[in-house]
DNA sequence: AATAGAGCCAACCGCCACTAA
DNA sequence: GTTAGTGGCGGTTGGCTCTAT
């Protein structure tokens, strides 16, 4: 990518003293009002290009290496349900950036996921089947991502989700007793849905119908991240 | 060894939403 | 209620690297 100037302001590659004037300059500012901060900084650079770098590059706690499996499967599923919102999916992947994930979808998981659609399209007009609670329970032993059923139990412990305090807890009971299988509210999309226990579910990621997808995706991530 | 094509990924662009004046 | 400034998001670009021929 060229260097181009467009005015006062510096494009293309940062370079290794930009990004340590940048972290410098975020660790005392923080981490907001970016065109002041560029401007303070000293760097010729935009606002929105200091902000890029940080979020994409430079924040703490940022993983640097390939996608995980799980991340692998994460993705897939959430974008089955969301398309390309890219920075909401990047929320249930802490250490992953919106542009990582977008460019991972891009070159990695395009294909993959249109021939799973392909399935999942094909296996629905055979499956409609909604989950209960007890078909739910009985699938726990299918096992997680491929777990085996050891592993998956480790990470969906139905008792202990049972005996949490979380103000969701209710919604819960509520559904076991009802036997009806689904809560009667829909989950709204976004950041409610983080770090609750609303779906107490161990459906299989590669379920059948698109219902099934979306609550092992939302059960698996809260049971793995209950306080993000 | 040279070249073309494909894939990857950092960075930019343009639009939209939010907020303060 | 309007407007300007700012930040955030998704789409796109283009340079670099790898691989096949």
């Amino acid at each position: 990518m060229a260097n181009r100037d467009t005015g006062n302001l510096r494009r293309g590659p940062w370079l290794e003293e930009e990004d340590e004037i940048l972290t410098a300059t975020v660790g005392v500012l923080g981490e907001k009002h970016w065109d002041a901060l560029a401007k303070q900084s000293g760097l010729r650079r935009s606002g929105k290009s200091c902000r890029l770098r940080w979020m994409n590059y430079l924040r703490p706690n940022l993983k640097h290496g390939e996608i995980t499996q799980e991340e692998e499967a994460i993705i897939l599923d959430l974008h089955k349900q969301w398309g390309s919102k890219w920075s909401k999916i990047a929320k249930r992947l802490p250490g992953r950036t919106d542009n990582e994930i977008k460019n991972y979808w891009r070159s990695h998981l395009k294909k993959k996921s249109e021939a799973q659609y392909a399935d999942t399209e094909s296996s629905n007009k055979q499956d409609k089947a909604i989950p209960t609670y007890n078909n739910v329970i009985e699938s726990e032993n299918e096992g997680i991502f491929g777990k085996s059923s050891s592993e998956t139990s480790e990470i969906c412990n139905m008792n202990a989700l049972m005996e949490n305090e979380s103000p969701y807890e209710s919604r819960i009971s509520e559904w076991i007793s009802s036997s009806s299988g689904w809560p009667s509210s829909e989950v709204k999309d976004d950041e409610d849905c983080m770090g609750t226990y609303t779906y107490p579910c161990f459906c299989q990621l590669e379920s059948s119908s698109h219902e099934e997808t979306k609550m092992s995706t939302h059960s698996v991530w809260d049971l793995w991240n209950p306080i993000w």
